[in-house]
DNA sequence: TAGATTGTTAATCGATTAACAATC
DNA sequence: TAGATTGTTAATCGATTAACAATC
């Protein structure tokens, strides 16, 4: 297989393009106060990160800035929102109207962020017809044909973890392209479908792990005075 | 200062810890099968992990296994939940009944993770005084006394992310120990108070950026064939 | 100019994976 | 016993941080 292929095989590093958009949100502010260019340095500070971190970040989206001056605002948020994709919208189905469902439906920000979903469905016969957010729920038997006329790429699943794999198989074998997975369900996909996890849990064992650590700490600190 | 303390001041590495719920899906999926022990490779192929890792992590719970055997399933299961603290349940206040702060009160699956939000709070009279799930919204004022009254620990923060940071100096001047900060928002705070961040940009954004690569090497190799 | 900041290369750090002896 | 699996030590990998020349 030819270099070329294998090289456009990985995405930019998650962690940096998960860093972006917390950038974003200070350039914003900067920009608001007025500031015309912006140093690593000052991002770094603000977010309490490496100024070295920031500036191969900010490099991923391919912006050049000048040295002792740092980066044009305007140019760098552009530059960080063309790259990750918040200017063209990526229409998504969504799978699952319960409290979680409905609540996403609800987050207009993201269409801010690139995406839009466009339809929502739901396998429960007394959710189907109703009106969530100004979008009709449309019963499951529809979602294959609609995936293909519509040229869908991402699933968003919100339904109870039990029903998880299952609607993953129909989402897949209607053509999607990637999976956002709001389940602790482990999914299996062929290989091509990207999945990414948002489920809760993880988070909130972490924050308690991260507690549990703090809180011992502190205690110990009491002791020794 | 003496190494103890050093010792104690970082908690299980975070890969890990977010893993085990994981784990514990597929483990209960096991016992429900009937299933007495389970192997690290059979966790490990399910979940599409290495199995040294699997073991590592299951190691950190202290659990010991038996060679050419495995794990008992029910012990694991005790083993992790244990470790993670989803017996004794922490008590945590909510802020900001939108849509997001209303889906979370919604969760029941939160209590037996750990996790119990006993009180909700809004700056906007009109949401104060409603009732969300069987709990009243609270106004801002009362939130400092309760906190400590009530001796909570976790704050979580689901308010527009304009208001996040001075939700945040509230809930530490309060006392509270740990944020669960579901806005984009880089909140500041004084060393020793945890911030978990469960905002889903950074999501979105690696979805994009994973998908968006994942057409590119389709495309690729459509165009050699 | 002087010096803050960029871009880049090298070093470090932590997490993941590989190797392998011990063992039920 | 034979061999699958554990626990552990070593090697690898990728991300973060440090060092430093180039430059506006």
């Amino acid at each position: 297989m030819p270099a070329t292929l294998e090289s456009t095989l990985v995405s930019a590093p998650l962690p940096s393009v998960r860093r972006l958009p917390r950038y974003l949100v200070f350039l914003k502010e900067c920009r608001n106060l007025g500031r015309v260019v912006v140093s690593c340095t000052h991002i770094a500070e603000y977010l309490a990160l490496d100024p070295t971190l920031v500036r191969k970040d900010l490099a991923l989206t391919g912006i050049v800035g000048k040295p002792r001056i740092g980066y044009p605002v305007d140019e760098l948020i552009a530059s960080i929102e063309t790259f990750l994709g918040w200017n063209n919208t990526s229409d998504a189905f969504l799978v699952g109207v319960g409290h979680l469902g409905k609540a996403l439906l609800g987050f207009r920000e993201f269409e801010a962020r690139g995406l839009r979903i466009v339809a929502a469905f739901d396998a429960d016969p007394a959710r189907v017809g109703t009106s969530v957010h100004g979008r009709e729920v449309l019963p499951m038997e529809k979602l294959a044909n609609l995936v293909e006329r519509m040229h869908i790429h991402i699933g968003i699943i919100t339904v109870p973890r039990d029903a998880a794999q299952q609607v993953a198989d129909a989402l897949v074998k209607a053509g999607i392209r990637a999976i956002w997975n709001f389940t602790i369900t482990s999914l299996h996909v062929p290989e091509g479908i990207v999945v990414e996890n948002a489920d809760l849990t993880p988070s909130l064992a972490a924050l308690s792990s991260r507690l549990k650590a703090a809180l011992e700490t502190a205690e110990e600190r009491r002791m020794l005075v």
